[in-house]
DNA sequence: CTTGCAACCGGAACTGGTTCCGCTTATGGT
DNA sequence: ACCATAAGCGGAACCAGTTCCGGTTGCAAG
C-alpha cells in the first residue's frame, strides 16, 4: 500500500467507494485528463471515440466508467463546478444577499456558457433523480446558502425553493447557451430575480 | 376554418412561395402525414429514416424538404402551435391580463410537454436566427399581445420584452419537460410571473 | 413532340454515441 | 506459488441522424 491517494475514486458517487481495481483507476484517470483535454480543445463536440482513442482504452472501458457522454463531462468538470460552488458562501459574506445571489448566478451562466455542451451534461445532472449524482446537492446547497442569508435579511420572498431556483438557472442556461448569448442570459437572471426578491 | 393549406407549401417559410415541383410537393405531403403518424404513435424518437420509409421515399428527399429532425418536427407540429397562438387574443379577451398571461403560459408548457421532443424542437425553433421561421415570430406575437394588454392595464412592468419571455418559457421547457414535471413548471411560471407583473 | 436542364430522387456511406460479449488479468484466499 | 473468479478490457456491431452524389424527371420553351 503505498501512499497514494484514492479517497474517493469513484466517478459519480461518492458515499460508498468500493476500491476500485489497480489498472481501472489508471484506466479512469486517464480517461479524465484525455477528456478534459479533447473538451477543451474541441468542447463538446470531441468524440468519446477519440477520448477513448487518446486514453489508450478501448470505448467499454470508457463506458463501463462514465455511463453517457454527459456523465464523462460532468465529470470532468466537476472540480470546477465545485469552486463555483464554493465560491457562494464567499460571496454571501463579501456584499449584500441580493448582489451576492445575482452574483452567482452570473458566473454559473458564465461557467455554462464557457464550456461548451456542458449545458447538456447540466440537464441530465438536474434531471437525473438517481442521488448519486453529488453535483446536484451540491449546486442546490450553494443556492441555498445565497438564498437564506438573502431571506434572513428580508431581501427575499420566503417560499422560494433553492431547487427551483437551481432548475431555473437551467432553464436559462439551456436556452441562452444554445447559441452565445450573454445578454439574454443577464436578462433572464433580472427577471428571475424579480420574481425572488421582495419589493 | 379558412380554406386550407395548399397555399404555402414550403415547409420552414412563407415569405416566398417558389412553386414547387408537383412530385416534390406530393412527397412534402406523405412525408408531413407520416411524420404525423409516427410521432404520435412512437413519440419523437421516432425514426428518420422510418418515416421516409413510411412516406415511400429515400431519406435524402426529407432531408432536401426537411434539413433536420427538429426542424420536421417544428413543421408537423406547426397547425398546432399556431392554434396555440391564435388562443391568446382570446385569453386577453375573456379575462383580466394577469390571469390570461398565466394560462397561455401553462397552455404553452403543456403542449411543449405533450408533444415529447417537441421540446428540442422549440430550441432550434427560438435558437436558429434564419429569419425564415414563423413560427418563433408568431409566438412572440402571441406572448406581445397578452404583454401588452397586461402594460396598458398596468398590471406589468413595461420593460419586459416578449422575446424574452417567450425564451423564458423555452427554458422552463426545457428542464421541465426532460423528465416531465408539471409541478416544477408551474412553480416557474410563478416565479416568471412575478418578474413580470407588477406588485 | 422533342429536348435541355434545374430540380428532384434514392439510398449507400459516413459519423458519433452506445451496447454486447468473449477474452484477459488483478487479486485475495489457500 | 497457485488458482478461482469477479472485475475489467477492447473493439466489433448496432442504431440514429445526416451528407453526398450519380441517376431521374417534371416542366416549359421551341
Amino acid at each position: 500500500m503505498t501512499g497514494n491517494d484514492r479517497t474517493a475514486a469513484a466517478p459519480a458517487q461518492q458515499g460508498q467507494h468500493r476500491p476500485l481495481r489497480a489498472d481501472a483507476q489508471r484506466n479512469e484517470d486517464r480517461l479524465l485528463q484525455a477528456a478534459a483535454a479533447a473538451f477543451t480543445r474541441d468542447g463538446a463536440g470531441a468524440s468519446v471515440k477519440d477520448i477513448a482513442r487518446q486514453a489508450g482504452v478501448g470505448v467499454g472501458t470508457l463506458y463501463r466508467r462514465f455511463p453517457s457522454k454527459e456523465l464523462l463531462i460532468e465529470a470532468t468538470y466537476r472540480n470546477e463546478v465545485q469552486l463555483l460552488c464554493d465560491a457562494a458562501p464567499e460571496l454571501a459574506a463579501a456584499m449584500p444577499p441580493a448582489d451576492a445571489l445575482r452574483a452567482w448566478m452570473e458566473r454559473f451562466i458564465e461557467f455554462m456558457a464557457t464550456k461548451q455542451g456542458m449545458a447538456d451534461a447540466l440537464r441530465v445532472v438536474l434531471t437525473d433523480d438517481s442521488e448519486r449524482l453529488q453535483t446536484r446537492a451540491n449546486l442546490a446547497t450553494a443556492v441555498g446558502h445565497l438564498l437564506s442569508a438573502a431571506t434572513s435579511q428580508g431581501a427575499a420572498r420566503t417560499q422560494v425553493a433553492a431547487a427551483d431556483v437551481l432548475m431555473a438557472l437551467g432553464g436559462i442556461s439551456l436556452i441562452s447557451g444554445s447559441e452565445h448569448r450573454p445578454d439574454l442570459a443577464v436578462r433572464l437572471i433580472d427577471l428571475l430575480l424579480r420574481g425572488i426578491l421582495t419589493g
